[in-house]
DNA sequence: AGGCACTTCCCGCATTATGGGAATATTGTA
DNA sequence: TACAATATTCCCATAATGCGGGAAGTGCCT
């Protein structure tokens, strides 16, 4: 039976009486269609349903922006500089921490328990940001921290997507214990990655710290390259159910999956 | 002096009577101002000079749209997966060619000769895409074709910029030549590719081609790495005027260095 | 040449975005 | 803890602004 804090993630906790900008709106709808297939205004307007001369202008007004371009054949409309500039711009930390944040959030939602991010720094990860838990007891903000990546599952999912040259000579270097549980015995670690392979997934019970267990799947970028992981984490009491191991691993995985697609991640 | 073709980019073809739509302007004010730096409503409203009752009606849709994002302290917004993703979404080909597109046509517009774009592609540059002279006489489209980096100038540039021990395997096989003019012989080779890298440009005269001749400067990306080049060529007949080589090559490197800002570049 | 499809332009209408201002929430300060 | 200062959210009357039908212009294919 599903624990009472386990709910779908019905999301959308959304304000009030607030209208969307109408024009707006449709100019996003075009941008996601050129976003999906440049084409042109004609074109364009059959897939998002309005009026040509509507088309029109909106794109003549997103052109003027430098939004979209036309490519040199002059026939089909491309997203343009400006939209990319200011995706270049945007430093790769908070751009995977942006692309990601709807998806911590339902994530909270539907596990109750904190939800981060972190990235690879040489043999460390790094957290660089989580969405908390609405629960009144909870594991500290460990967000700018770096650690080991033996002793917890988002170092070791990531580890797990290495090469193996390079995961040998990570292992081949004496290994710190934090609790009694930590594994650093180098083929133990091994067999480990090779479950976070298998399942997607991997689990940690107190190995970084007394009442903490966590759970993380790895994250892929635009080329195929193991970019950071997805974490949840919670007091060891409470988290997981054992019956749900399996279960918010699974889940963890599906929303890891959206964050990587969304990240131009195609498998 | 100045041969007739010469001109300063004046550009701006703009259509006749068209009106832009208002709130898109709006809203991408917004998203530069938030690309340049995460802000809260009322500081966006003071930068961009608006009413906060409407910058907040601008920026609800903007996040309903998942253009923008609050960053997780809640209080400042920043650039959204919805942005984001469109941007990956595009391939990379396809977005140099967009985000260079407009300086293209600048750069057209003041040579008065054809202007190209190419990638690296193994030991080839693979031209990517380019914007025509408005001259009669004219080179045909190379749009497609890949040739041997060291008989043209957008592959020596590329080259002049790869680490030594590349350009040695580069140079260490039989090079085919496509004049009498191309240069094969490794040393020489070397001292152009220092020469590209002092002068931030190349010419080529009639060496890939009779009657063709070619300036190339080397364009980067985000990382810091060549991506490709810029070129333009044109009839050995008229171009370039023997004067103006360092003139033209200057102003090739001017515009290369936008696009390469416009790819997130920092020098 | 003729026809079809796409793009650009015009203009009157009312839908839609606008912004002043009040209410509420949040933060800083004593 | 209370109070002030600032930031955010909400409401609503107003008309400015975006809208879309349709005509004119352009280009392409057969």
């Amino acid at each position: 039976m599903l624990p009472g804090w386990w709910q779908e993630s019905n999301n959308l906790p959304k304000r009030q009486n607030v209208k969307t900008v109408q024009s707006i709106d449709r100019a996003f709808s075009l941008l996601e269609e050129i976003a999906r297939e440049g084409a042109g205004i004609s074109d364009l307007a059959r897939s998002v349903n309005l009026p040509t001369s509507t088309v029109a202008r909106l794109l003549y007004t997103l052109e003027d922006l430098g939004a979209i371009v036309r490519t040199i054949d002059d026939t089909t409309y491309q997203i343009g500089p400006a939209l990319l500039t200011m995706a270049t711009t945007v430093d790769p930390t908070q751009s995977l921490l942006a692309v990601a944040q709807p998806h911590l959030l339902d994530l909270v939602e539907a596990l109750g328990e904190t939800v981060g991010l972190s990235i690879p720094a040489g043999y460390d990860v790094h957290y660089i940001g989580e969405a908390d838990s609405p629960h009144p007891v909870q594991i500290r903000d460990w967000t700018g921290v770096s650690l080991p990546m033996h002793v917890v599952p988002a170092g070791l999912v990531i580890l797990s997507q290495w090469p193996n040259d390079a995961v040998d000579r990570f292992l081949d270097r004496p290994l710190d214990r934090f609790t009694s549980k930590t594994v650093i015995d180098p083929e133990q670690i091994r067999s480990r990655l090779e479950v976070a392979r298998r399942q997607g997934y991997l689990w940690a019970h107190e190995e970084f710290s007394e009442g903490i267990n966590s759970v993380a799947a790895p994250l892929y970028n635009n080329t195929g390259v193991v970019m950071g992981a997805l974490h949840s984490h919670g007091p060891a009491y409470r988290f997981p159910d054992e019956t749900m191991e399996e279960i918010i691993g699974q889940r963890l995985v599906q929303v890891a999956a959206s964050i990587s697609e969304a990240l131009g991640y195609h498998p």
